[in-house]
DNA sequence: CAGTGAGCGAGCTTCCGCTTGACTT
C-alpha cells in the first residue's frame, strides 16, 4: 500500500504522474469539481453574507466515496489540482469533503507534466490559499445569482418556450451575434472604380511576360472614364524600382482558442469537433492538455523540438523563441497545446490525424526561423498624363518556418495549404519601355463586416475575457440549444458591376455580375435571440455590458490578493442588481419585438411583425378590432427585423386550394412541421424542393399517390374508435396512441398485425405501469 | 403530427467551470 495519496483533476494526468512518482505515491483523479451549489433556493443564504450551501452531486458520489476511503488509509494526502482559481477551489473542496486539515494539508502545483517539474513540486509543497478559494466562491456565487435571477424574469416576460436562460457569458455571446447582424443589416454598400493595367516586359531569355500594375486610386465612373481616356496611345516606362526586404514571424503555439480558430479555418471543423478530437489525442497520450490559455512550452519540449528541427530541416531553420501571453485574463495553469513527443506521428482516423498534424506543425514552426521576403515595387510612368502606375512583386528569399506552417486569416478560404502567395515581377530596369495589353477600371463594392463563425466568436469572447477554455464549446452549444442563435448558410444575391476597358485605343463598357453576401456555417441570431437580447440590454445594462466580466474580474483579483472580502464584493453587486430584477418583474411589459411593416392594401389595416406564442409571425389588424386579426408564421430564414411588407403579404397567400384530385380538394399550407398538402383528411409533407406558394396540382398529385401507398404499408392495424394504431417503424412494429408510442417485445412484434384491441390495451397499461428505463439526459458536452 | 396567436396560474425550466464516461433507439 502506497503511503501517499496524490489527487489531480484529470485521470490521464494521474496515470502519467503515477509513473513518474513511483511506488510511494498512489495518484488518483477527482474528475474536476466534486461539489457545487445546491439548486434549491439558489444554494445561497443571501441574508447570511451569501453563505454557499454545497453538496456532492449524484454523479460525483462514486468518485468521492473512493477518494474518502483511500484518504483514510493513506499516511498523507497531497492535493495537486491545477494552479488557478478553480483548481485552488477544487483542492479546498477536497480537503473539506475528505476531512483534511485545510491549514496543514500539502498543496502542490506544476504547470507541465514532466519528471523535473513534478519532483520539484513535491519538494516544495504549500498549503491551500484561502484568498484564491474565496475569489472562486465569489465567481461561482455571482454567476449563480445572475443566472438564477435573470432566467425566471425571461420565463415571465418572454415566455415563448420553456427553458429560456440568461447568464453572464451566454447572454453577452448572443448579444455579440445580434449586434453583428444589425450592423450588417444596416450596411449600405458603396462602389468605386479601381484601375489596373496589364503590361508586358521581355525577360533575359527573350520571353514576353505580362504583369499587373495599379494606380491605387478610387474613382467615380466619370473620373475612371476620363483617366482611361487620358491613357489612350500612351507609352509606359519604368521610372523607379525599389527593393525592400521583409520578414514573417511564426505564430505562438496553440491555446484552446487559437486551436479552435485554426482548425475551423484550415480543416473546417466545428469548435466541438476540434475539442472532441483533441480530447482523444490527449487521452491517448499524444498531446498535452487541450484546455489551456497558455502559450508557453516546457523546457523538455523545447529541447525535443530543437532536436527535431535540426534533424529534419537543419540548423538554419532553428530559432528558439519564448512566447508571452497577451491576454490579461489568462491563468496559465497548463502548457500550450503541443505533441507530447515531437517525434511521434499518429495512426488515428483521418480527422484526428489532421488535427494532430496541425498541432505538430504549429508547435515546430513556433521555434523556427523567420521567413525572409523580398518585395519589389516598380513605379511606371504614363507618357500622356502626370499619373503613374505601381507594380509590385513579392519573392521568398528564405522560407524559414513557412516550410511547415503558416497561419490562416479569417478571410481565407478553407484549404489547409501552408504557403504564401508569391507574385513575381519580370526583371525590370529603370527607363525600360513596357508593352501594353489592356487597362480596366473595375467597379468594386465595399463589404460589410463578417458574421461570426463559431471560432471567430470564441476569439472575440477571449479578447473580452469572457468564458474559459473549458467553456467555449459548451457556451456555443447552449445558445444554439436555447434557440437564440443558429448556425446556417445564406444564399448570396447577384449584383451587377461595371467595367470600363481600354484596349486597342478604344474604351468599351462591359457589365459583369458577382454573387454577394453568400455565407456558410455562420452564426445568425434568431428572432427569439433578438427579443431576449433587447429585453436584457434594456433592463440589465450592467450585466450585458461587454466589460462587465473584465470589471468583476478586477474585483476577484482583489479578493485573491486578500484586499477585499468576497461576501462584500458580491453584496455590492447584488443589491442594485436584485432591485433591477424586482423592478423589471413588476413594471416591464411582455417583450414581443413588435415592428410595423406598413398597411395592407386590401383592408387598409396596419401589418405588424412580432413574436407570437409559437414563434415569429406577421399580423394584419389589431386585437381590439371588431374583426379578428389575420396571422401568418414567418418562414425559417425570415426575421422580424428584416421582413418587408411585400414578403409579409406573400405569407398570407396560404392556405391555398390548388384544385381537386380524385374528387377531393388539395390544400397547401405550412404547419407546425413545415409545408404540407392535405387531401382526403390526410396530410403529406412537401418535399424540400416544393414551394408551397407556387406548386400546382400536377406536381403534387403523384407525390400524394406515392406517399399514400407508403403510409398504407407502414400501417399494420388501426383501431379507429380508440384512436390507436399499430405501425411499422425502423425498429420494428410499435403501438401508437395519440402522441405516445409504445414499444413491443420481440414476440409481440411477430404477431403485431393480429393483436386484438384488448391485447393492445393490456400492453399499454403494462408499459404505463412499468415504463422502460429512460436514457439519461445528455449534458452540455460537445 | 399538420390549431393556435390570450389568459387562467398547476408545475416545469435556469447559471459558469472543472472533468469524463455509459447510454440504446
Amino acid at each position: 500500500m502506497a503511503k501517499n495519496l496524490l489527487i489531480v483533476e484529470s485521470p490521464a494526468k494521474a496515470r502519467t504522474i503515477e509513473k513518474i512518482l513511483g511506488a510511494d505515491f498512489e495518484v488518483k483523479s477527482c474528475y474536476g469539481h466534486i461539489r457545487d451549489l445546491e439548486k434549491d433556493d439558489m444554494g445561497i443564504d443571501i441574508q447570511n453574507n451569501f453563505a454557499p450551501r454545497y453538496k456532492v452531486p449524484e454523479e460525483k458520489s462514486k468518485v468521492v466515496k473512493e477518494l474518502k476511503s483511500l484518504a483514510k488509509k493513506a499516511d498523507e494526502v497531497w492535493l495537486a489540482s491545477d494552479e488557478d482559481r478553480e483548481g485552488e477551489s477544487i483542492s479546498w473542496h477536497l480537503a473539506e469533503v475528505l476531512g483534511l486539515d485545510v491549514k496543514t494539508t500539502k498543496r502542490i502545483v506544476f504547470h507541465e507534466i514532466t519528471k523535473s517539474a513534478i519532483e520539484r513540486a513535491v519538494k516544495n509543497p504549500r498549503i491551500i490559499n484561502m484568498d484564491l478559494v474565496n475569489a472562486q466562491q465569489a465567481r461561482r456565487v455571482l454567476d449563480r445569482i445572475v443566472g438564477f435571477e435573470l432566467s425566471p424574469v425571461l420565463w415571465r416576460k418572454i415566455g415563448m418556450q420553456r427553458s429560456l436562460s440568461a447568464g453572464r457569458v451566454q447572454s453577452v455571446a448572443v448579444r455579440l451575434i445580434v449586434e453583428k447582424e444589425r450592423e450588417i443589416n444596416q450596411f449600405k454598400a458603396t462602389s468605386s472604380f479601381r484601375v489596373e493595367a496589364i503590361l508586358t516586359a521581355t525577360d533575359n531569355s527573350n520571353k514576353t511576360i505580362s504583369f499587373k500594375a495599379e494606380d491605387g486610386r478610387k474613382y467615380e465612373i466619370e473620373g475612371a472614364e476620363k483617366f482611361l481616356q487620358s491613357c489612350i496611345g500612351a507609352d509606359y516606362t519604368v521610372k523607379d524600382i525599389q527593393v525592400k526586404s521583409g520578414k514573417r514571424t511564426p505564430a505562438a503555439p496553440f491555446t484552446t482558442s487559437t486551436l479552435q480558430q485554426e482548425a475551423s479555418r484550415k480543416l473546417g471543423y466545428s469548435v466541438s469537433k476540434t475539442m472532441l478530437l483533441a480530447q482523444k489525442l490527449y487521452e491517448s497520450g499524444k498531446i498535452s492538455y487541450m484546455r489551456t490559455d497558455s502559450v508557453s512550452l516546457s523546457e523538455t519540449a523545447l529541447e525535443d523540438i530543437k532536436t527535431e528541427i535540426n534533424k529534419s530541416f537543419g540548423d538554419a531553420y532553428l530559432q528558439p523563441r519564448a512566447y508571452k501571453n497577451k491576454n490579461e485574463s489568462a491563468q496559465e495553469a497548463h502548457e500550450a497545446i503541443r505533441p507530447t513527443f515531437i517525434q511521434n506521428s499518429t495512426d488515428d482516423d483521418a480527422d484526428t490525424r489532421r488535427l494532430y498534424e496541425l498541432i505538430w506543425k504549429r508547435t515546430i514552426a513556433s521555434q523556427m526561423s523567420d521567413a525572409i521576403l523580398e518585395k519589389t515595387i516598380a513605379k511606371i510612368n504614363i507618357s500622356t498624363n502626370n499619373e503613374e502606375l505601381t507594380a509590385s512583386g513579392e519573392v521568398m528569399k528564405f522560407d524559414g518556418f513557412l516550410k511547415v506552417y503558416s497561419e490562416s486569416n479569417d478571410d481565407d478560404e478553407i484549404d489547409g495549404t501552408a504557403t504564401i502567395q508569391e507574385s513575381r515581377l519580370p526583371n525590370l530596369t529603370v527607363g525600360q519601355k513596357l508593352g501594353f495589353e489592356e487597362m480596366s477600371a473595375i467597379e468594386r463594392f465595399t463589404r460589410p463586416t463578417a458574421r461570426y463563425t463559431e471560432a471567430s466568436l470564441v476569439k472575440k469572447l477571449e479578447e473580452l475575457g469572457i468564458g474559459r477554455p473549458s467553456t467555449y464549446a459548451p457556451t456555443i452549444s447552449t445558445i444554439v440549444k436555447r434557440n437564440y442563435v443558429e448556425k446556417r448558410e445564406k444564399e448570396g444575391t447577384k449584383r451587377e458591376l461595371r467595367i470600363l476597358k481600354l484596349k486597342d485605343e478604344s474604351i468599351i463598357k462591359i457589365t459583369s455580375s458577382e454573387i454577394t453576401g453568400a455565407e456558410k456555417n455562420k452564426l445568425f441570431p434568431t428572432d427569439l435571440g433578438l427579443v431576449v437580447t433587447d429585453f436584457l440590454s434594456q433592463h440589465f445594462n450592467e450585466v450585458m455590458d461587454y466589460s462587465f466580466t473584465a470589471n468583476i474580474e478586477e474585483e476577484f483579483d482583489k479578493i485573491a490578493e486578500g484586499k477585499q472580502q468576497w461576501g462584500k464584493m458580491v453584496g455590492d453587486f447584488y443589491k442594485p442588481f436584485h432591485e433591477d430584477v424586482e423592478h423589471t418583474l413588476e413594471n416591464a411589459d411582455r417583450a414581443k419585438g413588435e415592428r410595423e411593416l406598413g398597411t395592407d392594401p386590401v383592408s387598409k389595416k396596419p401589418i405588424i411583425a412580432r413574436m407570437g406564442r409559437y414563434g415569429p409571425m406577421v399580423q394584419i389588424g389589431a386585437q381590439e378590432d371588431e374583426e379578428k386579426p389575420k396571422f401568418a408564421k414567418l418562414k425559417p430564414q425570415q426575421s422580424i427585423e428584416t421582413i418587408t411588407l411585400e414578403e409579409a403579404l406573400e405569407l398570407f397567400k396560404l392556405p391555398r386550394n390548388i384544385g381537386q384530385f380524385e374528387g377531393d380538394d388539395v390544400l397547401v399550407n405550412i404547419g407546425r412541421f413545415g409545408p404540407y398538402a392535405s387531401h382526403n383528411k390526410k396530410f403529406y409533407s412537401l418535399n424540400k424542393e416544393m414551394d408551397p406558394y407556387t406548386i400546382d396540382l400536377e406536381q403534387i398529385a403523384p407525390m400524394i399517390a406515392e406517399k399514400r401507398t407508403a403510409k398504407d404499408e407502414r400501417t399494420l392495424k388501426v383501431f379507429e374508435k380508440e384512436k390507436i394504431q399499430i405501425l411499422k417503424g425502423p425498429y420494428g412494429a410499435y403501438i401508437k396512441q395519440g402522441l405516445r408510442n409504445f414499444k413491443l417485445t420481440k414476440e409481440q412484434q411477430e404477431k403485431a398485425a393480429d393483436l386484438t384491441i384488448e391485447e393492445v390495451k393490456a400492453i399499454i397499461e403494462h408499459l404505463k405501469a412499468n415504463p422502460p428505463k429512460k436514457t439519461r439526459k445528455r449534458k452540455n458536452s460537445f
